[in-house]
DNA sequence: GAGGTGTAAGTTAGCACTCACTCACACTTT
DNA sequence: AAAGTGTGAGTGAGTGCTAACTTACACCTC
C-alpha cells in the first residue's frame, strides 16, 4: 500500500470501525439491543463514548453493522465447510449443519447476536432488512450449494433455529428429558 | 368521554393483577423486556405506575407473570388440539402443529413474548428459569399425548421456532423464494 | 495549516422505583 | 339508619440514575 509512516499513532477511522464492530458484536449479542450501552462499547473498543457516535451516527447503525458481521462470518463457515464437503465427497447439508454446530460452540457471540437481532427486528426497520437479507445469503448459498429442496430447507433451517433457542435458555447442561432431546445433535 | 365520575369502583388486587398481566403482554412482546416501560404498560391497564410496583415488587417479576401467560396459553391450545384429535382420530403431533400456526394467526402477542423472553433469558435467571419450565410442560403434554420420540419431538419443536423467527422478520409476506421455503406450512 | 483522529465535559430525556397521601367501602357501634 | 372506624385500593409528584447523543476543543499527520 502506501509507505506509511512506522510510528503512527493513530489508527484510520475505518480501521477504529472495525474494531468497533467487533467490540461491540458480543456485547450487544449479550445484553440486546436496548440493554447493552454504547459507553459499555465503547469502553470494550478502548474508544471514548463520543467518538463511537463519530464512527455511526446512531446506535441502530452501530448494531446493524455488527449484525451485518455475523452474518458475514456465518457465511464464512458454511462456504468453507461446504469446500471441504467438496472435496471429500461428503454430503453438503449435513456438512454445513455440522459447521454451524461448531461455529456455535467456538463462537458464541455469533449466535447471541442472531437472536438479538431476530427480537430487535420488529421494532427496527434497518434491522430487519439487514435480518432479511442475512436469511436470504445463508438460503441461497446453502440451497445452491447442496442442490436441497424446500422442505430439506426448512428442516435445516428449522433445526438450526432450535439450536439458537436451546442455547439461550441453556438447556445443554440440564438433565431433563425434554433437554436431552432437544439438544441432541448440537 | 363521560363526565368524571365522582365516584370510582375497586377491585381487588388479585383481580388488578390479572388484567395488568394481560395489559403487560402485548407490550412486553412487542417491545421487548427493556424497551417496555412501567409508565407504558401502567398506561395499557389503566392504573397509575406506582400501583404496578405494589402489585408485583419489581418489573422483572411482572415480566415472568407474562411469560407464564402466555405459556399458560399455549398449553390450553395444544390440550385443545389434542383433545379433538383424540376424538376425530387424526395424527397428535399433526394437530398441535396446527393448532400453534393457528394460535400465532390469532394471538402473534404470544408468539412476541415468547421471543422476547428466550433472549431476556440469558440476562435474567429468573425469566431463564421460566422459559426453561415452559419448554417443560409444552414437551411433556406433547410427547405424552402424541408418543411421538425425542427425533420426532425435535423436529416438530425445531419447525416452531422457525415459525417464530420468520413471524418477527416479516417473511410471510415476502415473496422471495428463501421466504416462500421457509414460511410453508405456516 | 488544513483536515482527519480523538476526547472531556456536557445536555436532555426517560427510566425504575418510592413516598406521602387520599379514597372506597365493609363492618361496627349507637 | 346514621355515624364512626379500620384497611386495602389507588395515585401525584417526586428521587436519583443512566441512557443516547452533542459541543468545543486538542492533537496528529501530511
Amino acid at each position: 500500500m502506501a509507505p506509511q509512516t512506522k510510528t503512527r499513532t493513530l489508527s484510520t477511522a475505518d480501521e477504529r470501525r472495525e474494531t468497533l464492530i467487533e467490540a461491540a458484536l458480543p456485547v450487544f449479542g449479550r445484553r440486546g439491543f436496548h440493554a447493552a450501552s454504547t459507553v459499555e462499547i465503547a469502553e470494550a473498543a478502548g474508544i471514548s463514548q463520543a467518538y463511537v457516535f463519530r464512527l455511526f451516527p446512531t446506535k441502530v447503525d452501530l448494531f446493524v453493522a455488527a449484525a451485518a458481521e455475523g452474518s458475514r462470518r456465518m457465511l464464512a463457515t458454511f462456504r468453507a465447510a461446504s469446500d471441504d464437503a467438496r472435496s471429500s465427497g461428503t454430503d453438503q447439508l449435513e456438512a454445513m449443519g455440522r459447521a454451524y454446530t461448531g461455529l456455535v460452540e467456538r463462537d458464541r457471540d455469533v449466535l447471541l447476536m442472531q437472536l438479538q437481532s431476530q427480537v430487535a427486528s420488529p421494532g427496527e426497520p434497518k434491522i430487519r432488512e439487514q435480518m432479511q437479507s442475512c436469511f436470504r445469503e445463508i438460503y441461497e448459498l446453502v440451497a445452491g450449494r447442496s442442490g436441497a429442496g424446500a422442505e430439506e430447507m426448512r428442516a435445516w433451517f428449522a433445526h438450526g433455529m432450535l439450536c439458537n433457542v436451546m442455547a439461550a435458555i441453556e438447556a445443554e447442561n440440564l438433565k431433563d428429558e425434554w433437554a436431552r432431546a432437544l439438544t441432541a445433535g448440537d
